[in-house]
Order: structure tokens, then C-alpha cells, then sequence
DNA sequence: TATGGACAGTGATAATTATCATCAATAAAA
DNA sequence: TTTTATTGATGATAATTATCACTGTCCATA
């Protein structure tokens, strides 16, 4: 627990427990002991689809990708989770196996949490499990909201929504190009497409002036336009 | 409460909250008095999407929609919901106006329960929320899988899929039609495509002998081919 | 039992998106 | 630095799906 107390997971599920009271002092020592800290390189599983879990994961630095593979065989991206999210958690609260896997997109630091921490606190310590409630009904919305861009959304429009999602949830370095670096194949997979339909989106952004590039960077350079796409 | 007690409301909610010992006499009596009953007519909207709810509606009989508006205009089925299934409880949980609007695809009934006995046992009831957090998570789990199939399959496909999930869900009659009757507007709306798109597939299945149709019902005559679709 | 309204069904056509093939550019490794 | 692998980019084409316009059919009810 050393690090968390020193605050390198600042935001992780940890704190959470610990201001929830959660955690008796046993507990954190327990949690110590089996050194919870892990390193996972870019491009490797955490866990995959159909997996049971032990605990969660929640993610200290980098970033991962939450995906699902289609019975077609295309890969999904449910959801790119940051520093301070939690990875895993639905599964191990609904006790069966995970519906997604988890892949580092960058090299990646990760504290896991034991699963019957969590079962313990969600028999016994009612504010953390309405926090785990509202979390993941604010999930639940969200992904309701996906269906119907899914359902009804031209690719253009979810590219340029996903381009702004992105923005918006992991920033800008200093000259405006979003933090966060996907290749076009991980957007195509955020957006429900193939690879080139997505490239060309991105190409007819950039002739356009909505967006520039700079390898695989990307800058929003009118948000308005990406907005009111039809 | 006179009807829950004669069993009427078998599946409901109220018998949920009792199971948990989390309704006083007081309570009881007081929902009772409130006449939480409701008849809604075919095609009536139950509550609209932006509203705020006031609690829960518990389906008695009858079927309804839960829907959202896309920005293009399209309406989008999330979720049918029939007898024993609650409409609203993620709104009145996170405390925030629906995201979804509620329609009778049938005449329903439905009881409701005001949202103060939801957020006192919310915050006193861990059974409660517990097997609340356990039912969010279960649908984030559909949602979740919807979004992956919206994303990547054909509409042949998700045609296929729906029959099926209506067929499992609300069971057939006698002569083996799927009990649920909803006009093909409807399933395209649960799909994600257009009426005509819809109507045209469903032709196409029945050349193949792969459903019957009489009237508006719809009967499943090879659920295997309707499985291993491309 | 006549009739208006809602819904089912079909054709023609345009728009969107997927797929396959290929080549250029960039990053990683030797 | 040179080589190799990965990713980006683009064309050609096919398949899928949306859209518009229209006809036929069912069925509730006046």
C-alpha cells in the first residue's frame, strides 16, 4: 500500500474502499503483501472475453481498451478506460465470467484488487455498493446512448463523435492534437467500421479543415462542423 | 395493496421490496392509499424521455416500449418489457431524468411505486441495492453485447436475433406463433433499420421457409438457419 | 356493410459501407 | 543505416441499406 499512501492511485478503486471505510487495517496489509502492482506492455491482454476474474483492475497510468469480439469476427471497442477507472468490475460483482476483454493500448500500470474485497464490501457496506450502483447505471446510459448511435448514426458522424469523445476524456498535449494515440484500426473499432472506411472519413475531415494530422496525431480544428455533421 | 396481496402483482417490484423486509406496515399502507394502480391505453406514452420521474412503474400485464429519439430522428427500441419488469429504475437510482421514453405497445397495467420508498431502501437496504446493482449490471451486459451486434452484424442478422429473442421471451401460442405482436415498424425500431428494410427480410425468411407469418403473427419454423445466418 | 386509416408490401434508385488489392509512408529492429 | 514490419492511404467494385413513391390489404367502427 506504500505507493497508494503515497498517492500514485490517487483515483484508483482503493481510495474509493478506503473512504468508504471499506478496508479494515488487516485488509490493507493483506492487499500490500501480495503486491498488487502490475506492469502490462502495449498490445497485451489483461483479460480476455470469457475469463473468470479474481478481482479488478484499476488502471494507475495509461490507458486500455475494453472490447468485444462480433460473431463476425470484428473486434468492438466498448470503451477506453484511463487512469483512476476501474477494469473488470461488473463481472466480478455479477460473479461470472467477463462478457469483454481488456488490452493495454499503451504500456500500462495497473492495481489489482482482489475479488473478495470487493464481494465482502458489497454483503456489508452499503455506500460502497451504491456507489458501484450509480456507476454503473451511469454505464448503463451511456451505453444505451451507444445502441442508438449504432443503430442510426452514419459512420461520419460517429467518427467525428468519437473523435470529440476522445478530446474531451483524455485532452490535448500542447499544441491542441489529442492526447490520447489510436491508429486507424482502433478507431475503426471505437466507431463500429472498417479500417479504410475510417481513413477516408478521417481524409475528407482533414481536406475539409474540421481536423489536421500530424502522424498519427490528430487535432479538432472545428468542433462546430464535427458537431452539426449530417 | 389489495391486488399485490391477492397476487396480482406476483413479479413486481412491491414483492421484491417485501422479500427484503424493506416496506413497513406504514409503507404498505401508504402505497395502498396512494392507488398505485394504472391502466394505459395501446400507444400511450407511460413517461418521455428528459422527464423526471417520480418512481418507478412496474409492468402488471401488458407490454411496453423503452425507446430514445437518435439525432436523426429515428426512434430506437432499447428494450421490451413485459409482466414483472420495472420501467424507470435507473433514472430514479442515479437521480436524473430518463433517458429513455416509455411507451404501451399493448392496453398495460402497471403499479407505482413513488421514488422515496426506492432511495430510502437505497440507502438503508443493502439486500436492496444489492440485488439492484445486480440487475443494472445484467443489462449493461445486454446493452453492451447490443452495441457489438449493432456495430457488426447484418440487418438479416439482427432480424434473425430479435425473432428469436421475442420467441424466448415471450413465449408462443398455441399454434406456435410468437406471442408478442408487434407491427413491423416496431421490429425495425428494435433492429435499428428501416420499415421497409425490415419487411423485406421478414419476406425473404418466409420464401426460405424459414418463418410463417399470418396477419401480423409470426412463427418460427427453422430456428437453425436463423441462427447460422450470414 | 361501407369506408377511412393504419399497416404491409413492392419497385426503383441513390447513398453508404464493406471488401479486396495495392502502394506509400512511417516506425521498429537488426 | 539498412532492412523489415506495421500502419496509412487510395482505387475499384460489390454488397448492403436508405429513401421515395406507390399499391394493396386489413380491420375497426360509424
Amino acid at each position: 500500500m506504500e505507493e497508494y499512501r503515497r498517492g500514485h492511485c490517487e483515483n484508483c478503486l482503493l481510495r474509493q474502499l478506503n473512504s468508504f471505510k471499506a478496508l479494515s487495517k488487516e485488509d490493507l496489509k493483506d492487499i500490500a503483501d501480495k503486491k498488487i502492482r502490475k506492469f502490462i506492455k502495449k498490445r497485451d491482454v489483461i483479460f480476455h472475453e470469457g475469463e473468470k476474474l479474481n478481482g479488478v483492475f484499476c488502471v494507475i497510468s495509461g490507458v486500455a481498451k475494453l472490447s468485444k469480439m462480433s460473431e463476425n469476427g470484428k473486434d468492438q471497442v466498448i470503451k477506453i478506460v484511463g487512469k483512476g477507472e476501474v477494469l473488470g468490475q461488473r463481472s466480478v460483482i455479477a460473479q461470472e465470467p467477463t462478457n469483454l476483454s481488456a488490452v493495454a493500448i499503451q504500456d500500462i500500470e495497473v492495481c489489482f484488487i482482489p475479488k473478495k474485497y470487493i464481494t465482502k464490501n458489497l454483503n456489508h457496506n452499503i455506500d460502497f455498493t451504491r456507489a458501484m450502483l450509480f456507476q454503473i447505471a451511469e454505464e448503463l446510459k451511456i451505453a444505451d446512448n451507444e445502441i442508438v448511435n449504432m443503430a442510426h448514426k452514419s459512420v461520419k458522424q460517429r467518427i467525428a463523435t468519437t473523435l470529440q469523445y476522445l478530446e474531451r476524456n483524455f485532452g490535448t498535449d500542447e499544441d491542441g492534437y489529442i492526447s490520447i494515440r489510436l491508429n486507424r484500426e482502433e478507431i475503426a473499432n471505437m466507431v463500429g467500421t472498417a479500417k479504410e472506411a475510417c481513413i477516408r472519413t478521417l481524409t475528407s475531415f482533414r481536406k475539409q479543415g474540421w481536423i489536421s494530422t500530424k502522424a498519427k496525431k490528430i487535432k479538432i480544428e472545428d468542433h462546430n462542423a464535427l458537431s452539426t455533421l449530417v
